[in-house]
DNA sequence: ATGGGGGCCTGCCGGC
DNA sequence: TGCCGGCAGGCCCCCA
C-alpha cells in the first residue's frame, strides 16, 4: 500500500503518541516478517523510550533512548493500528487481537500500537542510531524528493545516457527515495511525459519540469493525509492508508481528466508492473 | 554495471 | 455458492 506520503502520514500519526514515551512492552507474535526480526527484538525495545520519529523514503525510523533506532517498513499491507486504554476506545482502532497482528507496542500512556500486515512484505530492524545511514537498507537511497538535493542538476544527470523508460528509472530507489507505482504514474500524467519514453531522450526543459511536479504531487497527497488524519480517536485509528483520487492510477478505460484532452486511459504492463497512462497527452 | 523476471505472502474480486 | 485465476501501492536477489 504505502507510498512516500502514506509513510509520512503514520510518523504524522504515531509522533504524538509515541514520542517521549516508554515502550513498556513489546510483544512479538512471530519470527520473522519479510526476514527474520533482528535478535532479541522484544528486550531491546522493552524500557527504551522514543526520542525521535521519523521517515526516510518508505521506512518509519524510531530512535530509541538506547541509541538505536527501529526500522519499520510496512511492505505492501502493513498498518499500524492505534488503540488507547484511556479513553477505552478499543471499539475503535484495534479491540482485539486480530489475525496479522504481528508486532504490538504496549506504550507508557496506556496507547497501544499493533503492527499488522497480511502478506508479511514488511519489516522491522533495530540498527545503531549513529551508523542508521550505513544500514543496508538506507546507504544505496537517492535523495529525498522533497528536500533540496532533488533538483534538476541532480535529475539530469541521473537521467542522461539511460536508455530504460522513464517509469522505471522514476521507480528506482537509488535515483529517488520514496516514489513508487501509484504516484509515478500520477507524475508523469501531470508532466505529460510518456511512462514508455527513454530517460536519455527527454529534454532538459521537460526533466526540469518533472520536479515541482513531484514535489506538488507528494505534497497535496500529504496534505489529504494529514487531514484525514486529524485525531486518531475520531479515525477508526488506522494509519497507513487513506482515500484519495487519482488522475490515472487505477483508471483504464476512463477518460482522461486533462482540460481538451479527450483521450481514454490506457494500462499496460511495464517490468511486471501496471502502469495507468493516456496515449494522447503523455508523449 | 544494468535490466528483466521470479519470488515472497495473503486477500479480494470477477468470471464461470 | 464455490472455485480459480489474476491482481495488488515493495523490494531483494539471481541471472543474462
Amino acid at each position: 500500500m504505502p507510498e512516500l506520503p502514506e509513510v509520512e502520514t503514520v510518523c504524522t500519526g504515531l509522533e504524538p503518541v509515541m514520542k517521549n514515551q516508554i515502550i513498556l512492552k513489546a510483544e512479538v507474535n512471530r519470527p520473522n516478517l519479510r526476514w527474520p526480526f533482528p535478535p532479541n527484538m522484544a528486550q531491546r525495545l522493552t524500557g527504551t523510550c522514543v526520542v525521535r520519529l521519523w521517515r526516510r523514503s518508505k521506512y518509519i525510523l524510531i530512535d530509541l533512548d538506547s541509541d538505536e533506532t527501529l526500522i519499520i517498513h510496512l511492505g505492501m499491507s502493513g498498518r499500524m493500528l492505534i488503540s488507547d486504554v484511556r479513553v477505552g476506545n478499543f471499539q475503535f482502532g484495534h479491540p482485539k487481537k486480530e489475525k496479522h497482528d504481528h508486532v504490538v507496542f504496549y506504550m507508557e500512556n496506556d496507547v497501544r500500537i499493533t503492527f499488522n500486515d497480511a502478506r508479511r512484505f514488511g519489516m522491522m530492524d533495530l540498527a545503531p542510531t549513529p551508523r542508521l545511514s550505513q544500514h543496508k537498507l538506507l546507504v544505496s537511497l537517492g535523495p529525498e524528493p522533497l528536500g533540496n538535493f532533488f533538483n534538476e542538476t541532480y535529475l539530469q544527470s541521473a537521467l542522461t545516457g539511460k536508455n530504460s523508460p522513464i517509469k522505471q528509472v522514476l521507480l528506482d530507489q537509488r535515483v529517488i527515495a520514496g516514489l513508487g507505482n501509484i504516484y509515478v504514474c500520477e507524475v508523469l500524467h501531470h508532466a505529460s511525459i510518456s511512462p514508455k519514453r527513454r530517460s536519455g531522450s527527454l529534454s532538459k526543459k521537460r526533466i526540469g519540469r518533472i520536479i515541482p511536479i513531484v514535489r506538488e504531487v507528494l505534497s497535496k497527497a500529504i496534505l489529504a493525509g494529514g487531514s484525514s488524519l486529524k485525531d486518531y480517536r475520531q479515525a477508526d485509528g488506522e494509519l497507513g492508508y487513506f482515500q484519495h483520487s487519482f488522475c490515472v492510477y487505477g483508471r483504464e478505460s476512463l477518460p482522461c481528466l486533462k482540460d481538451n484532452c479527450g483521450g481514454t486511459i490506457r494500462r499496460i504492463q511495464q517490468s511486471g508492473r501496471s502502469t495507468f497512462y493516456c496515449p494522447t497527452c503523455q508523449t
